[in-house]
DNA sequence: CTTCCATATATTTTT
DNA sequence: TATATGGAAG
């Protein structure tokens, strides 16, 4: 985007302008006004992980079950809450939410949420949902600053805007309120994000917030071939709501959309790597022009194997990302603490790491003073040895230690460059010595992780060097990038003679010439979880849009009959999505297995079968060779479906894949998932399954 | 307090 | 399958 701007405005003007997410560009704001909301300047920023086991942390503090009150659950009806503008005194007043938590057996939510907002404020943190809320919160209070930015920002520009959430549209409108020169660019068929709290709304009541806008439909796609666009025309025709419009590609025809059935998810990645291999070749074109997409990241480990025996070169976006390495973060979470000591979890990820004889029951005992004192922990350890009795000689020294080792960077952070203190403190925490210790390839790998991190402050300073923005760069000035970056946001060397793996969702705004949708399948996509959820079979329905618009050129659809999720192979029928981009596709494999009955030998030797409809014909050089293949399935060997949970009942016979046979004890509904205690016959005492995973078989 | 091993348990999607 | 948690031994 801002390359793209460069061209058009020059790069002197491109310069000042300032582009971002929201959540980049608020951070940039929040850290120069941050005095006036009672946070430091050096305020952390809390990703994900760190939020959760701040908020698991006080959980346990309240002495509640982490069964009951899930972390993950609890955190995500919190964000939920953020995101729709809700603070914690609304949140325990307001009879609808109440009602919902007492219901879901959660009624203690609010007072964690409370509790939350409070360890934040003293930790000195924000998380991701923060860098909205005090926005908004700060333009609302304080008139002054709010007219500044309204000054500052006198023309504003949102793209994706189909994906903004409550919080986000308010501050657009706040900081838009005086001039009304806000130009949105959205399209509600590419909503992808109301699981994160996304309003379609937002784009829908646009108008009557302002009367006088001026709209410009684009109806005519420049990107993807007539044959593409159709196919997507067509897909999304089944979303019941949705502002109708008609697309237009400004080329008519193309190539036919090719679909492939595979019998295995190896096959299937066999199969788009081959594929990529002879399209390359025959087309000449670049690996670049080349993108896999998928619905979850524990998608791309198989299609990776497959590209590399093809030593084709990829890289893949998102998904465990570098940053979430354990490594990389304790070397980051020792980063963050130097900045800003009164990082709970920084502190506690560090505190005792390499083990230092800190353990559980000191951290409990030091967690006690500094909640009587309701003080940080940072604050707590200031004092420790005149407060501390209960504490053995050994620990206190310890715990005087690591504050001595923490104290020596303090001072220096914003003066020292970022690089040296890095390496400094990388060196001093005893990090280094106990990584560099371990020989082993996985600790070597770890060791060349941190090397990565220290290449990337090193390319990150000399960027900011080279452009003029700065003469010194900090290590708080490269937290802040680090913790607002995702991989796809990562440049890497030789990008265009990779091929891309991507999920969707990473994959949006981006196009490709080749694209490749796999694991359409039902269960996989659309997500199990969509049915659950109103209105999440539209969503993925969306998202599957947003995956075929990729497309300029050539977009090939694949499945499997069969596919290993965590260790255990499972069967799902054909996406339902493939029928609606190619009315009346069936996979032919599916029909043959379900009639034939015992072809012997050995089940997975096929090749994949490719079922031809409406594609064209052998463009990969591998044989279409469907009625051998199929002659080799023997269905036995393929899992009987599982019973549907809900026709389970106490004192059922049934069978599981790993335990065998059982007798199904007692069924448990209350909270979360529906789970069943079980005897199996080849196990002494009673297992708890969770029915959602289990995939029990009635017999 | 640390380490090691066994067992449990979880899978959307991201800033 | 990959990771988290818990318990036992040192």
């Amino acid at each position: 985007m801002k390359e793209r701007i460069a061209n058009v405005v020059g790069e002197k003007v491109a310069g000042q302008l300032w582009m971002g997410t929201f959540h980049s560009i608020f951070l940039r704001i929040l850290r120069i006004e941050a005095e006036t909301l009672g946070y430091s300047p050096t305020f952390s920023v809390y990703d994900t992980s760190a939020s959760q086991g701040a908020i698991a942390r006080i959980i346990k503090e309240m002495n509640l079950s982490t069964d009951d009150y899930a972390p993950r659950r609890i955190a995500s009806r919190i964000s939920m809450a953020k995101n729709n503008l809700v603070l914690p005194s609304q949140y325990l007043n307001e009879p609808l939410i109440v009602e919902q938590d007492s219901r879901a057996k959660i009624p203690r939510t609010g007072e964690i949420y409370e509790a939350y907002q409070l360890a934040l404020r003293r930790a000195s943190a924000m998380d991701f949902d923060d860098l909205l809320l005090q926005m908004t919160l700060l333009l609302a209070h304080h008139p002054d600053i709010r007219q500044r930015y309204q000054e500052k920002f006198a023309y504003i520009l949102v793209d994706e805007y189909q994906d903004t959430n409550v919080v986000q549209n308010r501050i657009l409108n706040q900081l838009a309120e005086q001039h009304h020169n806000l130009c949105v660019v959205g399209d509600d068929a590419q909503s992808i994000y109301a699981f994160r709290g996304a309003k379609i709304q937002n784009i829908i009541k646009f108008p009557s917030t302002y009367p006088e806008l001026k709209m410009v439909k684009l109806e005519t796609n420049y990107r993807s071939t007539g044959a593409i666009v159709e196919a997507a025309n067509r897909l999304i025709a089944h979303n019941p709501n949705q502002i109708r419009k008609v697309c237009r590609a400004s080329t008519d025809g193309g190539d036919d959309i090719e679909i492939s059935t595979a019998f295995t998810d190896m096959e299937e990645a066999n199969f788009v790597a081959q594929h990529i291999q002879t399209t390359a070749l025959r087309e000449k074109a670049q690996h670049g022009q080349f993108a896999i997409l998928y619905r979850t990241n524990a998608q791309s480990r198989l299609l990776e194997t497959g590209l590399r025996a093809l030593n084709i070169p990829y890289r893949v976006y998102g998904g465990t990302s570098f940053y979430q390495r354990k490594e990389v973060q304790d070397l980051l979470a020792y980063f963050r603490l130097a900045v800003n000591p009164t990082d709970e979890q920084a502190l506690l990820r560090v505190i005792n790491l390499p083990a230092r004889g800190i353990g559980a029951t000191t951290l409990a005992a030091l967690s006690a003073g500094a909640n009587a004192r309701g003080v940080s922990l940072w604050d707590y350890l200031q004092d420790i040895e005149l407060t501390a009795g209960s504490l053995r000689a050994a620990t206190l020294g310890a715990v005087v230690q690591f504050r001595e080792l923490i104290k020596g960077f303090l001072g220096r952070v914003h003066t020292a460059e970022a690089y040296g203190l890095a390496e400094e403190i990388y060196r001093k925490s005893g990090l280094r010595e106990a990584l560099e210790l371990d020989t082993t390839p996985e600790g070597e790998s770890r060791v060349g992780n941190v090397g990565e991190v220290f290449n990337s402050i090193k390319e990150f300073s000399e960027t900011k060097v080279e452009s003029g923005e700065t003469d010194l760069v900090t290590l708080p000035m490269y937290l802040d990038e680090v913790s607002l970056l995702t991989d796809a946001d990562k440049e890497e060397e030789g990008e265009n003679e990779r091929v891309t793996l991507s999920t969707i969702h990473s994959a949006k705004g981006l196009e490709y010439d080749y694209v490749y949708v796999v694991g359409l399948e039902e269960n996989i996509f659309p997500s199990r979880r969509a049915n659950d959820e109103p209105g999440g079979l539209e969503e993925e329905r969306r998202l599957c849009y947003v995956a075929v618009t990729r497309a300029a050129k050539h977009l090939t659809l694949t499945h499997a009959l069969s596919r290993s999720t965590y260790g255990q192979s499972q069967r799902n029928p054909q996406s339902r999505f493939l029928g609606e981009i190619v009315p009346g596709y069936h996979a032919k494999g599916v029909e043959y297995m379900a009639t034939s009955s015992n072809a012997g030998g050995s089940p997975w030797r096929g090749g994949a079968a490719r079922t031809a409809q409406n594609q064209r014909l052998n463009t990969s050089g591998t044989m279409p060779r469907s009625t051998t293949a199929s002659a080799a399935i023997n269905p036995s060997a393929l899992r009987e479906p599982a019973t549907p949970p809900e026709q389970l009942l106490a004192g059922d016979s049934v069978l599981h894949p790993r335990f065998g046979r059982g007798e199904i004890l007692e069924l448990q509904q209350q909270g979360g998932d529906p789970r069943a205690i079980v005897q199996f016959i080849n196990e002494p005492k009673p297992r708890t399954l969770v029915l959602r995973y289990a995939q029990l078989r009635k017999i």
